[in-house]
DNA sequence: AGCACGATTAACT
DNA sequence: GTTAATCGTGCTC
């Protein structure tokens, strides 16, 4: 049994690329009544600064995008198309708007539970979504903010380290209309299983 | 005050 | 491949 190793800020208080590159094979924990629901992450994408117009900070600051201005290791979760969260994790200094938006995990502890929040689906699709994976650990806006080094409700224990010849870069997607190099510049990271099949992304 | 649209998903044809 | 669902946010008037 390897003890588990929560992330600090120190690890989120870096430049947002690494942190994003970095979280692939950590674990994201859900600690609910008692009980663990986690998954490995297998897939981030980087949102960094006002100038990045796919980053939600090209408004500036503002009420929404506050969190991001915030202390690094604190989650951002925003509710999008009127009824998905997404979870988001603010990195770099304070004072500069960049996060990390968890897009999928592989489901590890808890698959009683998740199955509960994701029923009618196959279990290789209950977490390979930033939407579906925030319903399946029950994550909402009530993180907005929240503390991810606290090892407290929500929060993200190292993994096993992952080498380079595993990771894949690529665009980030859902941002079609963002003008380039933003719309096609690789700041999406996946993590590519050994068991495909199992997993779609 | 009004409006267009979004870091998505699931169900369709 | 196409589209409805559904509402907070930021921008325009």
């Amino acid at each position: 049994m390897i003890a588990s190793v929560l992330l600090s800020v120190s690890f989120y208080r870096r430049p947002v690329l690494e942190v994003a590159r970095d979280l692939l094979g950590a674990r994201l924990v859900r600690y609910l009544d008692g009980q663990r629901l986690s998954g490995t992450i297998v897939e981030t994408e980087a949102y960094r600064g006002e100038e990045d117009l796919a980053c939600h900070a090209r408004a500036g600051y503002t009420k929404r995008t506050a969190v991001m201005y915030g202390p690094p290791g604190r989650a951002y979760v925003y509710f999008n198309y009127g009824m998905h969260w997404l979870l988001n994790c603010v990195t770099g200094e304070e004072g500069f708007p960049a996060a990390v938006l968890v897009r999928a995990i592989r489901p590890t502890e808890g698959l009683d539970q998740i199955e509960k929040q994701r029923t009618g689906q196959p279990q290789n699709q209950w977490t390979n979504g930033p939407a579906k994976l925030c319903k399946g650990l029950m994550i909402d806006g009530v993180f907005n903010g929240h503390d991810l080094c606290e090892g407290d409700g929500l929060y993200i224990e190292a993994g096993h380290t992952v080498p380079p010849e595993r990771v894949f870069a690529g665009p980030r997607v859902g941002i079609e209309k963002v003008p380039e190099p933003w719309r096609s510049i690789p700041w999406r990271f996946r993590l590519e299983t050994t068991d495909a099949a199992q997993f779609d992304s």
